[in-house]
DNA sequence: CGACTAATTGAATGTCATCAAGAGCTGTGG
DNA sequence: CCACAGCTCTTGATGACATTCAATTAGTCG
């Protein structure tokens, strides 16, 4: 079972979306060998980027989608008077990019919050082929559908008034996530400091750090740092929807 | 200067895109005439709707865009405990539809909120002789990044932690929107309820009610019922920034 | 070990939600 | 034409909850 480095070079040149783990969340979806060859000779494996690397900055142009392969990517952009406001948080299976598609500059810049991999995908080069394969084309449509409810998901979570029951849609949302990659849904790796989670929620620091204590004394939660285990989901769901669940103080 | 029904008949069922106002905004942009008409042949036009028809409702599947020609949609969604959450306000030149692209129910429901017209544009068809016109495969994925772009727009007004803030951004985009249309950026027809705007932006409707007024007696804004006119434009940017402009109190 | 950052916790203020009442507009029918 | 009902919107008083300011603890890196 030992691998060469030949080998791995191999995979990671040629056979990339044929070997991948997300194959069935990401583009290749549905597609069988011949257009499979045809799509990795789009795709740009790109080097692992280190924790704090910037994908793409906004007002640039880069008329590309990356998919992340593993690690998690952060969305933001910067606002008129210097603030920045944290758009999303991205896994492993899911495409950023949208906002830049054509032309267009990005309204956002996207880091990694950890170390990280994706594939960036010319979007020129992707639309020359999947103009000739017709299941792509769906596929991207699909995913470009999938990354717009994920959008919209984030204006519910902000659209709740109490802060409670938008972190814990926030978990909630994670956890299914998770569970989509066919991994833990009750134990969750948060790679993203307290103060991206705040930002993300338009809520502030002290907010957030006061609700995790909180969920933690309600048993809703195990937090230790940033690894949080889900207890209770029915609890949890209780709280996403705004029902201030005070008999468990009791 | 008369023009017989025929006529009317004529343009409305052969040359909708040909003779359509929003042509630059939307599908059309940058297409020559051969391939005007074949998206012509795509486009199919809907009945006017009534004052809260609506449009698509979400859980069904209904694979089409609908460009809006006249009018005003929202779009919102159903949360798990039954409130619901208004999504976004779409107005001429706008494209809505792109959460139910393939296959995927819709996860949002579109109302007309005043009498309106809509150009439906199957995605099927439309993928089609996208396939075939390079130009207009582009022109999707442009528009596809600006209907993005918006969605995060009404993320980073919900993320400004002050209601006055909110209100600020959101008639601020009105008002570009009007621009881009070359219509007067200062006079705003509101054509959703007070409920609706509040809803929109993570309020209750007496704090929307309140803003109003406020941004009245600053001189802000001069409103009548839901005509609205902007008075001061950097005073509205100021207060998006969540400057809380206190001396104008005095 | 010491400096730095991230996160937690406490106390006080302020903003927005809630509850409640009233004003203004719209449409209907007598 | 006016009266009435129903709705949207406005305005007021009160209180809850999140922010702010401040200090402490925990964890990380040089």
């Amino acid at each position: 079972m030992t691998s060469s480095p030949e080998v791995v070079q191999l995979s990671e040149v040629r056979a990339s979306c044929t070997q991948c783990a997300w194959q069935t969340l990401c583009l290749p979806a549905s597609l069988d060998g011949t257009n499979l060859e045809r799509l990795d000779e789009v795709v740009r494996k790109r080097r692992p980027l280190r924790r704090g690397e910037v994908l793409y900055r906004e007002g640039l142009r880069h008329a590309a989608l990356f998919v992340v392969r593993s690690g998690t990517l952060k969305t933001s952009t910067t606002l008129a008077d210097g603030d920045t406001q944290v758009l999303g948080f991205h896994l492993p299976g899911e495409i950023v990019g949208f906002d830049g598609l054509v032309d267009e500059p990005h309204h956002s810049t996207a880091e990694a919050l950890e170390d990280s991999s994706v594939c960036e995908v010319p979007v020129a080069r992707l639309a020359e082929i999947a103009a000739q394969i017709p299941l792509l084309q769906q596929q991207v449509y699909r995913i470009m559908g999938r990354e717009f409810s994920r959008e919209q998901m984030h204006a519910v979570m902000m659209g709740r008034r109490h802060a409670m029951a938008r972190l814990a849609l926030f978990l909630h949302g994670l956890s299914e996530r998770r569970r989509a990659c066919n991994h833990d849904p009750d134990s969750l790796h948060l790679s993203m400091s307290r103060q991206d989670v705040a930002n993300y929620l338009g809520l502030v620091i002290e907010t957030v750090s006061r609700l995790f204590s909180r969920l933690q004394s309600l048993g809703v939660l195990a937090v230790d740092r940033r690894a949080v285990r889900i207890l209770d989901h029915a609890a949890l769901a209780e709280l996403a929807q705004g029902e201030e669940d005070s008999r468990a103080t009791a």
